[in-house]
DNA sequence: TCTAAAGATTGACAGACGTACATTCAATCG
DNA sequence: CGATTGAATGTACGTCTGTCAATCTTTAGA
């Protein structure tokens, strides 16, 4: 990988001439660019940071109703914070008659964790 | 840690009891939940993601109009985006003359990759 | 079967977001 | 200076997001 960037200064192009050419690519393609994002942007709220936090800490799977009061919202609120998250596949759900119970997917996050 | 968790059928509450006791809090406070969403929620756009990446695989520093021809948006757009990024305090700019070099600040990221 | 509880869904609303287009700012060159 | 270039800023617009209140679905218990 070229590390060696020349920071000599540049031209002003003379006329129609494109400035610069791209010295670096991308290496993540559009495509997978796309499913980090998704991840990432499912993270992009606190309430969710400490909703995935809690949920990675208990190995078990945490009901709805132990999650709620954790936080200054209320339930439909935490239930759709839940939803993105399981729609971003970092979580996935599990009923029990009248509860439901979350868990954390590994694999989502791992996918972000490697690229960062 | 308690890692086991108790999935024994629970009981309807009686009246006016509440439903379940939180098992486990956030180990993350509020604060620090906030300042990893703002970088996560930086990140939650795959132009963005591309960018960082194209800057963090350059170990030196990009100028914009290397960057502007990589994506199918004008100019405003990309440094719209670079806006976004450096608000998060994920990048920083150095301008030399006509051009300015983006770079990645290492630090930021590192806070988010060491909770996941 | 009737009531109540856990959780999901819906609709509404203010605010933020991504993009395009136009303009402005700053710096270089003739 | 005056023209041009790289980059940032401003405006506008359609869409998405976070929250709440209300409602609905499913299930447990009496």
């Amino acid at each position: 990988m070229n590390t060696d960037l020349e920071l000599s200064p540049k031209q002003k192009r003379p006329a129609g001439q494109p400035c610069c050419e791209p010295v670096v690519y991308p290496d993540v393609d559009r495509r997978h660019a796309e499913r980090m994002a998704v991840v990432a942007k499912a993270l992009g709220d606190p309430i969710r940071v400490q909703l995935v936090d809690v949920l990675r800490r208990h190995a078990g799977k945490v009901c709805v109703c132990e999650l709620t009061p954790l936080f200054d919202v209320g339930q439909p609120t935490v239930s759709h914070h839940l939803k993105v998250l399981r729609h971003a596949g970092i979580v996935d759900s599990e009923r029990q008659g009248l509860w439901a119970y979350y868990y954390v997917l590994p694999g989502a996050i791992d996918e972000l964790t490697r690229w960062l």
